[in-house]
RNA sequence: GCUCGGAUGGCGGAAUAGGUAUACGCGUUCGACUUAAAAUCGAAUGGAGAAAUCCGUGCGGGUUCGAUUCCCGCUCCGAGCACCA
């Protein structure tokens, strides 16, 4: 071989890693481990994106840098299966969703194989296989039998076209985002997951969690607690009205109600005279989105003919429904005190509506303390067929019945048409041999043929659970073995890019939960987040298929860089945490620098063999380089300190998830061993510093410089030089650098005094020095005149 | 509107318990090698100026011997949340 071919090489090791199954991980007692991994991918049909790379590329480094150090790692790998895509290539194609998902599986293992990851494959986990999905339904379980699972009767939105369910995001401008129809609310009864039973343990432990500031803020608004009361508003019809304020103390000022317009006693407020207005204004409410709603902050609202007492002031106040008040929020009620809320006051503005500039009372006087949140229960339903079926049954009364442990899982029955149809159910309720099931009713006490829930589950709850899962991929009597994650968890390091909020909440809520079982010994699931930025467009917007501005990863490495050359692109190409745009340019400069670094070692006309390189430990005594030129003693001893600074710089800096400063690092070494020549020892360190980034690359280069891959330590006292660069600022300018001993550098009245006889400096120093400011650690002397 | 980030050469970005601004890479220019080109190697590269020197980290103030870094007040960009009572 005489030039660089990364193919080649690449071809070479990843070989080698396959065959040998280098990255398998055993459990070790006494060692200690490190748990790594990514947020598992959705294999889409167009495979690895050059952001796949990067979330991968990081874990990967990580992954080799601790077991370079010779932790016991685990890094596994998996798929997020179930979804939207798959479904909806199924109805349009008539191909089963297993069929697709089997194909872009292969496809995306063979392209990650490509990049030559540190990947325990022995682990692979789908959460749409039926091993898999049978214990996502067996957690279902657990925390149905707890209460956490339950069904509420609540608005959706509904699209008459498409006949299902959508998402708030799926709701454009009040249309369906795929047909285009308008959308309704509709009352649906939905199975929810109860995560507010755990809102103010996910709060308070937030502080406690080394994950960025952004995603512990985001997450703390999200939950948003609110500390105020309840209030009973009595009518005088007997019954009372319940609101929720965090301003309980200005009672007094409070000159009407205002219920939202999905409130539940709505309808028994009216009148005969109010019963249509009130009528029309909830259908349009109901109509609009929340985004409009939003968006649309005049006040709307109709008076629906009841009153109020108010407790304090005694006096009758009118109740209004308006849609500024949220059904899902407290009580779905409020008292409005339009002296001290601007909404209300808006409000009150509007409807010519009293405005009283009240005392404020004491807060605990007429209502109970009632901490309210802004995070809602987790809506868990799906009218999907290509999802984790519910493991529920309903009896002739429509009441729910849970599939018994020893009956899951509950597969997915094959169908012949995906499409969901007139009934608002998924695809699953076409399958009617499939819905029906015989189970014991413990009402009737008698075995009872019941149908099943048709149903599926948000994708999130697959991923809910799935690190857990890596600990013991492949067992069959339970979600996890104890002992293996024991072992093996919390996660210590978790990488992503995406559910600051959704996913990795519910991750934490259902460790939680089953910590409270006793089924997890921790109650955290990841030590360690990093979440890192998009990789965009050369123009720095998103990459876009139209725009035809996307870059395929497997085209870069076809393309005769290689994978190493992406990889240490991807990590050189700017802070983790912050977006980049793809420079195609910047990636020839990779290319060029590990072109250089191979150089080095293999490039044997231009340098001489390295059999002529002695090895010397110390580094203090003579070396011969690389060109066989003499180098000085005090070259030799420079080289050392270099060595060590490097060593120092790029273990900091990985540990810091600096990237590519270290990457940087590494360049500027090979930078000074292209000028200084190279010995074994530079050498033999260069390809242990570049392996996390480069593996391919390093193995070949330790491979012929018969070292092993044990990452370098360095010794502190090899990072003093024997002389430094004095800075010398007069009245804070920089005037001179002095060439001073490392000695001479204690000594502040010695450092003056070389500094006044300066030649440069005596023009500045014709007045007396007023002070000076002498800083050693910055090896800097500031003289005041 | 609220919360959190960010603004540094032609470009991506280094450097903040306050202490040489612009590491590293790209681009550009020059040189070596070559019949030539590519590749490779070497040198230069914030702006103004012949030079001394001056000016330079979004804008305006402040603290300090010294501010990209800290404080006060703005502008612009990005992300998240969005009538949460």
């Amino acid at each position: 071989m005489d030039r660089y071919e990364p193919q080649k090489i690449e071809q070479k090791w990843q070989k080698i890693w396959k065959d040998t199954e280098a990255f398998k991980a055993t459990e070790v007692k006494g060692q200690p481990k490190k748990m790594l991994a990514e947020m598992f991918p959705y294999p889409s049909g167009a495979g690895l994106h050059v952001g796949h790379v990067r979330n991968f590329t990081i874990v990967d480094v990580l992954a080799r840098f601790y077991a370079q150090q010779r932790l016991n790692i685990l890094r596994p790998f998996g798929y997020d299966t179930f979804g939207l895509p798959a479904e909806n290539y199924a109805i349009k194609t008539g191909t089963a969703p297993q069929e697709i998902t089997k194909v872009n599986i292969a496809n995306f293992r063979k392209q990650a194989e490509r990049l030559g990851f540190a990947i325990d494959w022995s682990r692979e986990i789908n959460t749409s296989d039926p091993e898999y999905y049978k214990w996502t339904q067996w957690c279902f379980l657990q925390l149905y039998k707890k209460g956490l699972a339950y069904q509420k009767e609540s608005y959706q939105w509904w699209c008459p076209v498409d006949q299902t369910v959508l998402a708030n995001e799926q709701v454009e401008n009040g249309k369906c985002w795929r047909c285009g129809a308008e959308v309704e609310k509709k009352k649906m009864k939905q199975w929810f997951f109860k995560i507010t039973e755990y809102a103010d343990e996910l709060l308070s432990e937030i502080d406690y969690l080394d994950w960025p500031d952004k995603i512990k803020t985001m997450q703390k608004n999200w939950i948003g607690r609110s500390v105020g009361a309840e209030i009973d508003f009595h009518l005088a019809t007997g019954r009372s009205i319940k609101v929720f304020t965090t301003r309980p103390d200005t009672i007094l000022g409070a000159t009407f109600l205002v219920v939202a317009p999905e409130y539940p006693g709505l309808d028994t407020l009216v009148n005969d005279d109010t019963r249509e207005a009130v009528n029309a204004y909830k259908a349009a409410a109901l109509k609009k989105s929340e985004i409009e709603r939003a968006s649309n902050k005049e006040k709307t609202g109709v008076f629906t003919g009841s009153y109020a007492i108010n407790p304090a002031t005694k006096e009758k106040i009118p109740i209004y429904v308006a849609d500024y008040v949220l059904a899902g929020y407290g009580t779905g009620a409020i008292m409005a005190v339009p002296a001290y809320d601007d909404r209300d006051r808006e409000f009150a503005e509007k409807f010519n509506l009293p405005i009283v500039e009240a005392d404020l009372i004491d807060r605990d006087l007429y209502g109970t303390p009632k901490i309210t949140y802004r995070m809602r229960d987790w809506l868990i339903s799906r009218q999907r067929y290509w999802g984790c079926p519910i493991p529920i049954a309903y009896d002739k009364d429509g009441d729910p019945h849970p599939i018994p442990e020893d009956q899951l899982p509950v597969l997915i029955p094959e169908v012949k048409d995906y499409k969901p149809d007139n009934s608002g159910h998924s695809a699953l309720s076409k399958a009617t041999d499939w819905l029906k099931v015989k189970l014991y009713n413990e009402k009737t006490g008698e075995i009872e043929e019941m149908t099943r829930e048709s149903d599926t589950l948000d994708g999130y709850a697959c991923s809910s659970w799935y690190l857990w899962r890596y600990a013991s991929p492949h067992d069959k009597n339970a979600a996890w073995n104890q002992d293996a994650i024991k072992y093996w968890e919390p996660v210590d390091i978790y990488v992503g890019a995406d559910h600051a909020v959704a996913h990795l909440l519910y991750i934490r809520f259902w460790c939680k939960f089953f910590a409270d079982e006793g089924y997890l010994p921790f109650r955290e699931p990841v030590k360690k987040l990093i979440y890192h930025g998009y990789i965009n467009a050369p123009d720095g917007k998103k990459m876009s298929k139209s725009k035809g501005t996307v870059i395929d990863p497997l085209d870069v490495i076809n393309d005769g860089y290689g994978a190493d050359t992406l990889r240490v692109y991807e990590m050189f190409i700017g802070p983790v945490e912050l977006d980049a745009a793809w420079d195609p340019r910047s990636v020839g400069g990779v290319y060029r620098f590990l072109n250089r670094c191979w150089t080095l070692v293999f490039k044997n006309d231009s340098f001489p063999s390295l059999e002529n390189i002695r090895d010397n430990g110390s580094g203090i005594a003579s070396e011969p380089r690389n060109d066989g030129r003499e180098r000085s003693g005090s070259r030799v001893k420079e080289n050392v300190i270099f060595r060590n600074k490097t060593i120092k710089k790029v273990t900091t800096d990985i540990h810091k998830c600096q990237f590519n400063t270290a990457v940087a690092t590494l360049m500027e070494y090979v930078n000074e061993l292209y000028k200084q020549g190279a010995t074994k020892d530079d050498l033999i360190t260069l390809a242990k510093l570049l392996k996390p980034f480069a593996p391919h690359l390093a193995s070949e280069m330790l491979e012929k410089l018969g070292a092993d891959d044990e990452w370098p330590t360095w010794d502190d006292k090899y990072l003093t030089e024997d002389t430094v660069e004095l800075i010398v600022q007069i009245n804070g300018k920089l005037r001179a650098k002095l060439t001073v001993s490392t000695d001479d550098l204690e000594d502040e009245e010695k450092i003056i005094t070389l500094a006044k006889n300066d030649e440069k400096l005596q023009k500045y120093l014709n007045d007396s020095i007023k002070k000076t400011i002498y800083v050693k650690k910055a090896k800097l002397l500031n003289l005041v005149v």
